[in-house]
Formats: C-alpha cells, sequence, structure tokens
DNA sequence: CGCGGGGCGAGCT
DNA sequence: TAGCTCGCCCCGC
C-alpha cells in the first residue's frame, strides 16, 4: 500500500476530501491521516501540482504554525484566504485559531 | 551519485 | 516571538 507515487498522491486526495468546510488542517496531519508520517513536504507538493479546476478543498490546508505557507503577493494567496473567510474561517494577522483546526 | 532547494515540522536558543 | 538547525522525503541538476 502506498507503493506508488499514484497511491500516495490518491490517498493524500481522499484525506483532504474529508476536512470538513469551516475547518483547516495542517500538512502534516494531512499526510499522516493519509498513512504517511512523514509525508508533510509531499502533502505541499501536491498542493501546489493540483489541477486548476480541482473541487478538493486545498485552501483548507496550512502549516503547523497556523499560517497559510504561501508568499503573500501571490494570486494563490489572496484565493486561500477569500475561500477560507467565505467559510467563515477567522483569521486574525495571518493566523488561524486553533479551534477551527480539523482533528 | 552528490547537492541544493521546497506551499513542512519539531526542538532549542 | 524570531531565528537557526536538523530531520524527512521528493525533485531537478
Amino acid at each position: 500500500m502506498l507503493e506508488t507515487q499514484e497511491q500516495r498522491r490518491e490517498a493524500i486526495y481522499l484525506a483532504l476530501a474529508q476536512v470538513p468546510k469551516g475547518k483547516v488542517i495542517t500538512y502534516g496531519n494531512l499526510a499522516k491521516l493519509a498513512g504517511m508520517p512523514n509525508g508533510a513536504r509531499l502533502a505541499g507538493r501536491l498542493m501546489c501540482g493540483l489541477p486548476a479546476g480541482s473541487r478538493l478543498p486545498w485552501h483548507r490546508v496550512i502549516n503547523s504554525q497556523g499560517k497559510l505557507s504561501l508568499p503573500e503577493n501571490s494570486d494563490s494567496y489572496r484565493e486561500q484566504i477569500r475561500r477560507l473567510e467565505k467559510e467563515g474561517v477567522v483569521i486574525n494577522n495571518g493566523k488561524i485559531k486553533l479551534s477551527i483546526y480539523a482533528y
């Protein structure tokens, strides 16, 4: 299980698809749920490689510091902020409250 | 095959 | 809180 990179990718996607709306999850935790204790960086890699039309909630994935791990000047960054706020996620000084972490 | 670099994380100063 | 180091895994050179 989880031998090919396609299987790992699917595992991450499945785990991501289970993150409820209005909540967020860290890269490390996401990878862990997918069965990869040390796959945080892989998770990050996959996020930036997601197809544009994907229905996956990639915007609910943040780093362990409770912040968005994207360049503040990028379009993706603003897009993520926009989507999160639209779901009711409160962000203080760029940080997200621990109370809305999933799992 | 070594080396540097990532949408990472944990631990120490 | 801010930096730095080190460990992890995957990629491109």
